[in-house]
DNA sequence: ATCAAATGCTTCGCACGCGAAACAATTCGC
DNA sequence: GCGAATTGTTTCGCGTGCGAAGCATTTGAT
């Protein structure tokens, strides 16, 4: 908080507008994905994950966690499911015995071959759909202003 | 499916950071929000709620759904919780008995004044940081691609 | 070598979040 | 007016998603 601009936020439209668009983009892409995910017999989060292992093979846990910005008790769920449905399979590390390897099972290859678009893809695919320009300047700020929460995040830590 | 642009997609590393960003920003917003409602001893959700129902008196529990983009089903149980800690209250409407008009208790109406943020205003006061050309030219850009997106889940329909 | 702290993962309990099915009240077609 | 379709809400089962607590392994301090 820190006094900050609380001033005349609240006669900007297009903040609204703005905050409007992105949980829109967000809410409606996680629906398409999982509606894309269904149809091949597995949830949006699972097809993330066989999608994230597809191209390296194996990955920790944690590896995993931090990719689908979800936390180690979440991800352990899906990876349960998954071993469940013969996806993937769990490997003890022989360098450091605590970390677990997830990869994917000849079922999971198969899956992963089957769906040629990534979760993100169909979003992608509209944002393809903008100007060179308009991609640019949307990338640019968007960056930015990621870049500006996280540092007010790391700034104010994580409780209190 | 169905032929559509996987063409020259992949080698925008501009729409990877755009995808990036967004995901980023909604969930990191709504990691902020669920701390700010935790220190009031509410969850998110039901934050939402109550500074849906502050400014109007009651909702329907559709209209609410419509309004925090959920499906009735989930706020159903949301509701559930906030009536039994006090929060809220049922009422059928006379006019359509089918309706359930939602409204705050006293004890509701209290916490929606202790908290004077709105869920989304964190979000917000980071945006209001932005000069005034990048939030309009964001707006703009961010709009349209949501009313896109709109078009095309429209056109597309629900499944299939 | 030994004990304490850190790290990686799992377990537990709880709160969403959804679709499908069920149910009640309303509206529509005739 | 009567049955069929529609609308508003709830119930159910399942899959996330999280924090706190717990366990095993590793690393660090001495």
């Amino acid at each position: 908080m820190r006094a900050a601009t609380k001033n005349q936020s609240a006669e900007q439209p297009e903040l609204d507008s703005i905050v409007e668009a992105i949980l829109y983009l967000y809410t409606e892409s996680r629906r398409i994905t999982k509606d894309l995910a269904a149809r091949h017999g597995v949830t949006g989060p699972q097809l993330a994950v066989v999608k994230m292992l597809e191209p390296v093979g194996k990955l920790s846990l944690s590896e995993l966690s931090w990719k689908i910005r979800a936390r180690n008790s979440t991800v352990t769920g899906i990876i349960d499911r998954m071993e469940r449905e013969g996806l993937v399979e769990r490997r003890r590390s022989e360098d450091d015995r605590r970390v677990i390897h997830i990869t994917l099972t000849k079922k999971g290859q198969r899956l992963a071959g089957e769906i040629p678009v990534e979760p993100v893809q169909i979003f992608r695919q509209i944002l393809a759909e903008l100007s060179p320009r308009d991609a640019a300047e949307l990338s640019r700020i968007l960056t930015r202003l990621a870049r500006r929460v996280r540092e007010l995040v790391h700034e104010k830590g994580g409780t209190e």
